[in-house]
DNA sequence: TTTTGAGTTGTTCGA
DNA sequence: GTCGAACAACTCAAA
């Protein structure tokens, strides 16, 4: 059984099917190699070493860990280990596809049987397409269709008659998943990885999220989205079990209508997947390619100050501080970060989408680049151009009382709530009882809100007349 | 093929 | 302070 980004053992259709066909070798390989430019980014890394741990430990130490090259590494164990079916769950980056279906022919050529499921997402995607079989590019009809298809929980607890691990005690720390300087700390106190951990923030999620996720889930102070992102990542629990939980708890407390915001999100997530299949370059190519042509501005200096925090909208920094500290961003502050930096500061979403896969411990090639893409207006469904995001604005309707801001940027813990959606429109008496000093204590707004506003919109105005669609 | 209606998450302006 | 309209015209889905 080859783990990937499945990281559990209930519910876990290749487990399920390797346990079956007998005596079980549980593998993970840490193959960086063969991600190209998608090796995993430094949090994930973080979280991978952590899972990884518990997988291991719930295989009472038996996993076997290696690095390298799948492709090859693979073949040569399950013929050494005199393997007669190798099973893994399917994963659908590109550089996956195309590595797993070369693995397969390789190992079948060798006489050994080799098994994918799906054990990662609700819908195979491809499944959820046009009656015709193109795929949809408008997520509502998506929805509703995906909504006549849902899948039933099979759940399955494997408990494997393991091959016994010959492996060296380090064989983990060996991969070097972790920082060499320790900057995880706000990881290790905000998570805990592994399936315990996730099944643990599903309950957490159920007992004090669902119940006000409609409206709540726009507020970041509020814990009322269910973080299960990371979780989902990585396969420590199956999404069917997720939304299977949901229902059940929805159905108890009466929480219908939450429920099915919720699954509006989860199927995102699947309307994501489907687009990486059917469009693979959305992870570095606009959607539409009339953005090929908007005029992106290249500013190191300014791209620094949106990376470390040190904007001067105290919305965007706490977020991008949250990104740093805990490798997390809520969604609403997302939305608000990655607006100011494609809108406001006009660069690239490109930019953006590499900053958060190294940051987050939730990056997702299919959510990230259809997130992105997304905010900027060339992707899927798009926000359209003239939609920018006031950072004052979205911080005085989404955290009033500035708990969250107050949280990631310290500096302002003194500052009455409603002078911290903007410092520098404060009286000066407030800032200085409050012990701020502008362009000191905290930075200066590092653009005009207004004049940046008109210049992307006079960028998008200026784009060469053309087809607009996706091809 | 043509037509029709809808389309995640906003902001600003003026009544 | 609240509300509705304008923002710009398009693509996409489905009948």
């Amino acid at each position: 059984m080859w783990f990937r980004q499945d990281l559990r053992l209930q519910d876990n259709p290749a487990l399920a099917d390797a346990v079956a066909h007998g005596e079980v070798l549980p593998v993970f390989i840490l193959d960086d190699e063969n991600a190209g430019s998608w090796r995993r980014g430094a949090a994930s890394r973080w979280w991978l070493h952590h899972s990884l741990s518990a997988l291991d430990r719930a295989l009472d130490g038996k996993l076997w860990i290696l690095r390298g090259n799948a492709l090859e590494l693979l073949p040569q164990l399950a013929s050494e280990q005199k393997a007669s079916l190798v099973t893994w769950n399917r994963c659908y980056e590109p550089w996956r596809i195309k590595r797993d279906t070369a693995l397969k022919e390789s190992l079948k050529r060798s006489n050994i049987q080799a098994r994918s499921h799906n054990g990662s997402l609700l819908f195979e995607p491809g499944r959820v397409v046009k009656p015709d079989g193109s795929p949809y590019k408008v997520f509502t009809p998506f929805y509703k269709q995906a909504l006549t298809l849902l899948p039933s929980l099979h759940a399955t607890l494997a408990k494997p008659e393991l091959v016994g691990c010959a492996q060296p005690a380090d064989k983990l720390a060996a991969l070097r998943l972790l920082p060499t300087l320790d900057w995880a700390g706000g990881m290790e106190t905000t998570w805990t990885p592994g399936e315990a951990g996730a099944h643990a923030q599903l309950e957490r999620f159920l007992e004090q999220g669902l119940g006000q996720y409609k409206t709540g889930r726009d507020f970041p102070a509020q814990r009322s989205v269910s973080r299960l992102s990371p979780h989902l990542h990585f396969g420590e629990i199956a999404p069917q079990r997720v939304l299977s939980n949901v229902e059940r708890a929805a159905h108890t407390d009466g929480a219908e209508r939450e429920a099915e915001h919720f699954l509006r999100e989860l199927i995102w997530r699947e309307f994501s997947y489907s687009l990486l299949l059917h469009f693979p370059r959305v992870v570095d190519t606009n959607l539409r390619s009339m953005f090929d042509a908007f005029p992106w501005r290249t500013d190191g200096e300014q791209l620094r100050l949106w990376q470390q925090g040190k904007t001067g909208f105290p919305i965007v920094d706490a977020g991008m501080r949250e990104l740093w500290q805990t490798g997390y961003m809520h969604n609403r502050v997302r939305m608000i970060v990655a607006s100011f930096l494609v809108k406001n500061l006009m660069m690239h979403w490109s930019e953006g989408a590499r900053w958060f896969w190294d940051c987050l411990v939730d990056a997702d090639l299919a959510n990230n680049s259809c997130g992105w893409q997304w905010v900027a207006g060339s992707g899927a469904d798009a926000a359209p151009y003239f939609r920018i995001f006031n950072p004052v604005t979205q911080s005085e309707k989404f955290d009033p009382t500035a708990t969250y801001i107050k949280q990631y940027v310290p500096e302002l813990a003194a500052l009455p709530a409603r002078y911290c959606h903007a410092p520098a429109a404060a009286p000066t008496a407030e800032l200085t009882r409050a012990g701020v000093k502008l362009g000191d204590t905290y930075p200066m707004p590092m653009v005009d809100l207004q004049a940046t506003r008109a210049r992307a919109l006079d960028a998008f105005k200026s784009l060469p007349k053309q087809d607009q669609s996706i091809r």
